[in-house]
DNA sequence: CTTCGTGATATGTCTAAACTTATTCATCGA
DNA sequence: TCGATGAATAAGTTTAGACATATCACGAAG
């Protein structure tokens, strides 16, 4: 029997991320200290530079330290938490929550866009963009309003979409890729459609996500997402 | 002079990485497609196997390509939309913008805990923990009421602390730094203490953040965060 | 027909070595 | 005193090679 290098719950980069953590929290080196350099690390902890390497890269990136060039690695002295949202498409959330997912198309037509919108998208005040506005059910309880402005000049075949028929947001997932996305948190008491189409009373706080997505070529949609009172949303 | 090998705005592997969301945005590789291994990969495009590595494992991370050993790397077919969130200090949040930071402390006494918070912190309900009420100000105008319970068994001296002086975020992440953070995102109407604090009217909709933090010991802190009216959090 | 190995294969991880590049620091000259 | 210059340094990146490991696919045994 070959005797095993190691426990290995899991990689050596990921045991010597988790090692420096703890010297960090731990105190053993504090906040705006120089940390032994990459050689150093590598010859006490036993492995390549490289797997040190890959190990503070890591939590550089998590904020708890900070590298530059020439100056060496140093412990952040005010770590900016950071949080990593999920935000899963509307169908599958509902759906692994165990309910019947299900839509409702309220409208869709040609419009001119509104100034606030045409301002996030990029675009002259007066553009005539889609405008769609869905209710989103779980188990035929409103779970989320819609209210969306995709850009035709961004796929022209929108045009000749139903997207009674289509999921918007699928639709364009597939059709549409993009490669930026801005997003925006807030609270707003409901307005009267949100009244009509969540199924609650004038003034109800609810959490709003605004979010514009677009390509090299511009701006491809700009949705608001208002979800049913009391909802909310977790990280980490 | 020698000629230069690359115009290198950037590394290989982020080059690559831009290169592999090309093809998946331009539907070169097509949604649940098996893309070339990471040999192929690296002969076509004159790298190390281990730069197309790094590049595919970025891509993965952020969502767009599924790995499996064995079976490949595939084009994700609904890729789950992240977005990371920046959640500063509210001294450099408020500083940052130019303006004047400052803060009230309402009130700081030992009071058994809400059942509520009791299990989110999971704690024996009943539990004795410091109650801390403080209001954030940006140039004088409320920012951000924070209603704190700070756990003494995690850091005993916090009992010694006076808060008014000390700001209680800036104080725990120096003295009892965290390993875990749950957060979670609401949107709430506005109680009688909000209006108090915040200056507004009943009812009115606010963002809601609820942080509890802690380490292997058990929970630190749990905090609620009531910000401004109209305040919005933005992410990507 | 099903179940259980077993081998092939693609990714995961690590290493040692080399080169690149940003930045600091000390030295020297104006 | 101040600024320019250049050497030294620490991280950044890449490479080739090796071994580890999960799992798919196929074939043998039941």
């Amino acid at each position: 029997m070959t005797d095993r290098p190691a426990p290995l719950a899991s990689s050596k980069a990921l045991n010597i991320a988790q090692e420096v953590r703890r010297r960090i929290i731990d105190r053993e080196w504090r906040q705006g200290d120089r940390i032994p350099d990459e050689v150093e690390l590598a010859i006490e902890l036993g492995v390549a530079r490289a797997t040190v390497n890959k190990a503070l890269q890591l939590i550089a990136e998590e904020g708890l330290l900070e590298r530059r060039r020439r100056a060496g690695t140093h412990v952040t002295v005010n770590p900016v938490r950071k949080a990593v949202l999920s935000i899963p498409v509307v169908r599958e959330q509902v759906e692994q929550a165990g309910r019947t997912y299900s839509h409702r198309v309220i409208s869709q037509r040609l419009r001119p866009v509104p100034a606030k919108v045409a301002a996030r998208m990029d675009l002259a005040p007066g553009s005539q963009l889609i405008h769609l506005r869905t209710v989103h059910l779980a188990d035929d309880a409103p779970f989320q309003a819609e209210d969306r402005w995709p850009n035709p000049a961004a796929v022209p075949e929108m045009l000749a979409v139903d997207f009674r028929r289509d999921n918007a947001n699928e639709w364009l997932v597939r059709n549409a890729p993009y490669t930026r996305a801005d997003l925006s948190f807030s609270a707003e008491n409901a307005n009267k459609r949100d009244v009509l189409l969540l199924d609650t009373r004038p003034g109800q706080a609810l959490l709003v996500l605004e979010r514009t997505t677009s390509n090299d070529m511009g701006a491809i949609t700009h949705v608001r997402l208002a979800f049913h009172p009391g909802y909310s949303m977790s990280a980490e």
